[in-house]
RNA sequence: GCCCGGGUGGUGUAAUGGUUAGCACGGAAGUUUGUGGAACUUUAAGUUUGAGUUCGACUCUCAGCCCGGGUACCA
């Protein structure tokens, strides 16, 4: 045993293998997924996993710390390049590129999977897949988000989730943004607030969270220390005062900024829209989704939820949004030659696989194949004729591929693989023109056999699946 | 990235400075060449890596690696 020699098989954190019960749901939710946002008018678009570095990286967040550390970036020897981040910025290079080619409004959507180099981790892995859906030219906005909404909503309801299982927290950046403004909020602080803000409905911190990271530092659990933006007494109580209000009258009244009164009125367009829809119970205002900083200019969209989520070692866990977006109106225009506004939505699968994972909802059809055991080896060509019978009546079926293995082994097998029936036939059913099938479910200890005349194979499997 | 915790066969665990690292499940082979999900027998497979302390390290110390959680970031 030279072991030394021997690789150890695994995988670079974050990335998973997918198999069984997991995948076959995974399968389910795309599917269900990809029908919805054909329903609703959308057109797809596959495009390449890696991307020039510079149209994907130019827009990542003003953060001083860390500027491209979440992309795996590659030199391919001529230029650097990267695996896709998201697929928004594909889709405005896209865009971008084959501008004369679109209709004036080009509604699209992709399912493809992107990838993150960072600390994985709940929910969260470096590759995954997102279902996205975008809109992109000169619309009427509340049109567009409420179309987006409604997508959102109907799409987890198809998925499997019942209507008080989610709730889809909507705003607009030019609520906060107003805010900012009228605080006179330095400009390298106002990341930092927006941040802060960002964070109110997220466990473990609420308000008294917010206020810390408002001011002057946060210890969380582990005993780690986030610095704050140090922001004056007034001014973190005025966003402290804000972030108490859940209701858009409310805020309409005491907060007059006009880019306040701005995202105001264009939420409350958006849900004049929404009412002429069936989803506006689903869809709540929380003014404290604020979003990444990047580019986001309007509406914001966030879907959470509402039930818990635990690890495979049963303690709780929160994995966040499952499907989050909003509008963006320069993300294009850093092209040249085009200055076209978009919004969209993006749906985690992975993360919503993994939350319905753990509720059992679905139905699954994950119709295990029919075996045909091989008794005897004379009879070899037999058996591949009951096998193409089966498998042209839409039977899922395999043979046993090791003709040396006695039955037992072979009923074992099926066993583990979890075949609901096994076809058994040797020299006596060949020989009366018969064949039996022994129900592989079946109460232990009973009689799970039956054999009949060759013709009724079909109709008597069809009976047990 | 930062903070905390943890790493013993494939999985779950025992041994806590001292013989050959024990047990269970799972795997493979057999008892059983026309009957699985039971039993029995046999068998393969393990101390994360490196350095240090020690007569002696799975056990103690330090570092790396990996895993988990928190936090940060997240288009």
């Amino acid at each position: 045993m030279n072991k030394e020699n021997k690789l150890i098989p695994g995988l670079p954190s974050g990335f998973e293998d997918r198999w069984n019960k997991t995948l076959i749901l995974k399968k389910r939710l795309l599917k269900v997924i990809e029908s919805n946002f054909i329903k609703y008018g959308f057109d797809p678009l596959e495009t390449p996993s890696f991307e020039i570095a510079e149209n994907i990286g130019s827009f990542l967040a003003e953060d001083d710390s860390n500027p491209m550390s979440d992309v795996f970036s590659f030199n391919d020897g001529e230029k650097n390049i990267t695996l896709r981040y998201d697929l928004s910025s594909p889709l405005a290079r896209f865009v971008a590129q084959n501008n004369q080619e679109l209709p004036s409004i080009y509604k699209r959507y992709a399912i493809q999977n992107v990838f993150r180099n960072e600390k994985s981790g709940n929910a969260r892995f470096r590759e995954f897949t997102q279902a996205d859906c975008d809109i992109v030219g000169k619309v009427n906005p509340a049109q567009a988000n409420a179309e987006l909404c409604n997508l959102v909503a109907s799409t987890l309801i198809e998925c499997g989730l019942k209507k008080d299982q989610f709730t889809i927290n909507v705003s607009n950046r030019k609520i906060v943004q107003g805010l900012i403004e009228d605080l006179k909020i330095e400009k390298e602080k106002q990341i930092k607030v927006m941040r802060a803000i960002d964070k109110l409905d997220k466990p473990g911190f609420g308000l008294k969270g917010v206020e810390e990271l408002l001011r002057k530092e946060r210890k969380d659990r582990s005993g780690a220390i986030t610095k704050g933006a140090n922001l004056s007494d007034d001014q973190a109580s005025k966003i402290l005062s804000f972030l108490r209000i859940k209701d858009l009258k409310e805020l309409k009244e005491n907060f007059k900024n006009p880019l306040t009164q701005e995202g105001i009125k264009e939420l409350e367009e958006l849900f004049e829209v929404l009412n002429f829809g069936n989803y506006s119970d689903q869809v709540k205002t929380n003014f404290t989704i604020v979003r990444g900083l990047a580019y986001y200019d309007g509406f914001c969209i966030e879907t959470n939820l509402n039930f818990k989520t635990t690890n495979n070692e049963g303690k709780e866990i929160d994995i966040g949004s499952v499907c989050s977006g909003g509008q963006y109106n320069k993300l294009i225009s850093r092209f040249k030659g085009v200055d076209i506004p978009g919004t969209g939505v993006s749906i985690g699968v992975d993360r919503l696989l993994f939350a319905m994972s753990q509720i059992n909802q679905v139905q699954l059809d994950d119709q295990k194949p029919v075996i045909v055991c091989v008794m005897d080896e004379k009879y070899l060509k037999n058996y591949y004729e009951i096998l193409e019978v089966l498998r042209k009546n839409n039977i899922n079926s395999e043979i046993f591929l090791d003709s040396k293995k006695n039955l037992g082994k072979q009923l074992t097998y099926a066993n583990k693989r979890g075949c609901p029936i096994a076809v058994i036939c040797g020299e006596n059913e060949f020989k009366d023109n018969k064949i039996t099938l022994k129900n592989l479910l079946g109460i232990k200890g009973e009689d799970n056999q039956i054999t009949f005349s060759k013709e009724n194979l079909v109709n008597e499997i069809k009976k047990f699946i």
